[in-house]
DNA sequence: CTCCTATACGTGTACGTTAACGACAGATCA
DNA sequence: TGATCTGTCGTTAACGTACACGTATAGGAG
């Protein structure tokens, strides 16, 4: 018996009867419409404030049936990310009873080199909404720029265009990502030595992110690690696979590997091969069936687990309440990996058997 | 353009003139009311699951105005744990525009002992759903599952009952929570050594579990760490500092002390004072203001955050989708912790000046 | 004074669903 | 036979909002 709240139910004709206008004076008011004067404009709004009005968002939906098309742009590789990331679309959508809405998945070819054709297109066409992954900016900036203006809203998923005026990015805080993988070493890592990265094409914003985010953690917290040079793999896997072996046949053996690619596999198979998983200690940033046995036996330390599906859940949220409602979302989202260690596995894999890993935290 | 899904607009009265009936046929069909003949009922749903009939949730607010009564029942201590869980309930509670809702927060004085007079109160008010932290089960068992018959919905949150025919449990996993700090142990301590656990009222499902999958964990993954007998500090934070000076006095002095209590101050103080924590690693179950500094400088080594407001939030949304779409929630929701370094604690406080800490990651 | 126009405001309809109400059979009973 | 009842069905008025439309008033031009 301490608290007390309630939403009271402030309606439009309460409004209306207490002013002595008709519901159509206040509707013009509350919409900016034009048809009505300056005095009773300012007594709507004026009343409305103090009655603090909000409008009936089911009697809204229920008038403006609209239709609603969003399009999602992602890369098409990298499933083990993107995948989940659109199931994560999929269920928020789902949850979106009473909205006519149809979504419209498309991917393109690779992230940094950005082949946009079909974002191009979709310029042209009508959205409502556009979901994407920006890769080079230089590419995406004035489209998005373009998109915005048009009066597209377009959020940004998984990565950010900081100047393309974008409503909106969702992403981890990749610098802090880098940063946990730093501290991890050097708390398990007492002795001096040595740790390197394998990162995937450090030209984009993510990765080198990550790197930098890396570095300069270990600086702080774990100056009694140095760090070797990183190795850029460019997320080809045969480079992943080589550039390991090339850096267990140097000199100082790194205690520690801080693998940031979608190309973890063959880098933690070359690794087993040499025999060198149970001295270097191994922290990933993805997480797909492959992996689990590595997790499971320790082979792998940690899992800077992105959660993708709650970036898709976030980046469809913040879009749909800017169309439906109109509020602002908040510009930058940045959530914190999950870590994801041997101990806390299970909360994450839902079935592996069946391919799926997933269920994050949403359910 | 590779998929493409929509939500098709299914009608109530599309059903109703494909069957040459009337519409109030199929509403007494579909909500199984009385005054249709079994043929009819039959072809009605057949139609509606030919049709992927889903009722348009903004029709059916409208119409059916409902004035909600929730009322949370939760303890008025360890507000650095409730305080954030009640602010997730009034957010996911402020997000349900449209609908008239009165959220009712009660407190009740302790969990274990479990006063519930004010909750036998609510059993004879009426409720249209009940959030509330069960404790012992003797006592809370018999009133859930009295509520429950009434036809008031309870959803469990922090701690659960199972065996009281509740609608569904919102925690974080217990026993995974103690087996993270257990492998965090096992990969920083690396030669034999001793740990300890100093623990809240063992009699609450929460605590127990907790020190069980520390337990279980220790053995499975850190066989070179022996656990000392835990120490019960019943929440008082005099015993909480009294018994960390003895432990610190014995004999094998532990490498790493899992502190599962709502007072970890105190200890942290005992600690501090004996110079003990540049030699022990410290585990903690929560995040306030005053514990920030002990992260930022490496004092604690971790916190398993409950991630109370993500809590709250989730139990919220469980019992309004129970009552407004009659949507079964999932019976048991299990968490993973947060873990919380030095290095992603900038993520997780917003304000310390302010005394505030939270965000998490809904927003 | 009439006619016109712009401005300001009220009215009506529709969105899909719910639930109360009335209509109309056929069956039952005085 | 007429009255009443019961089971089945159609009809309709809301719920709060958005918007097209109708209407009244004022000011100006002819």
């Amino acid at each position: 018996m301490k608290k007390e709240e309630s939403t009271s139910p402030a309606g439009i004709k309460e409004i209306a009867k207490l002013l002595g206008v008709s519901i159509g004076t206040v509707d013009r008011a509350l919409h900016a419409r034009p048809g009505i004067s300056a005095k009773n404009r300012a007594r709507v709004l004026k009343m409305a404030e103090k009655l603090n009005y909000k409008p009936n968002v089911a009697a809204r939906n229920l008038k403006l049936n609209r239709h609603l098309r969003i399009a999602v742009h992602l890369p098409h590789q990298i499933t083990s990310f993107f995948d989940p990331l659109r199931e994560g679309i999929r269920a928020a959508a789902a949850g979106m009873a009473g909205v006519s809405l149809e979504l419209d998945f498309r991917t393109y070819p690779h992230i940094g080199k950005g082949d946009i054709a079909l974002l191009e297109t979709d310029v042209g066409q009508r959205y409502d909404g556009i979901i994407l992954t920006p890769g080079d900016p230089a590419k995406f900036d004035p489209l998005i720029r373009r998109l915005t203006a048009q009066g597209t809203p377009v959020v940004c998923v998984a990565s950010d265009a900081p100047r393309s005026g974008r409503l909106a990015s969702v992403s981890v805080d990749a610098a802090i990502s880098g940063g946990v993988a730093a501290e991890l070493f050097g708390r398990m890592l007492r002795k001096p030595g040595y740790v390197t990265a394998i990162t995937g094409d450090l030209s984009t914003q993510d990765h080198a992110e990550k790197l930098r985010g890396f570095a300069a953690t270990l600086a702080t917290i774990a100056p009694h690690l140095s760090l070797l040079p990183a190795i850029e793999t460019h997320d080809r896997p045969k480079d992943a696979w080589r550039e390991t072996l090339n850096l267990l046949g140097r000199k100082p053996r790194p205690g520690g590997i801080y693998v940031n690619t979608a190309n973890s596999l063959p880098i933690l198979r070359a690794l087993e091969e040499q025999k060198a998983l149970d001295q270097i200690l191994v922290v990933v940033t993805d997480l797909f069936p492959e992996l689990v046995p590595f997790l499971e036996s320790g082979r792998i330390l940690a899992t800077l687990y992105q959660r993708p599906s709650t970036q898709g859940k976030a980046a469809f949220e913040s879009l749909i309440r800017y169309v439906l409602d109109g509020v602002m979302p908040e510009p930058i989202t940045r959530f914190a990996p999950h870590i994801i260690l041997r101990s806390n596995l299970p909360l994450f894999v839902d079935r592996v058997m069946g391919g799926v890993v997933g269920s994050e935290d949403s359910a």
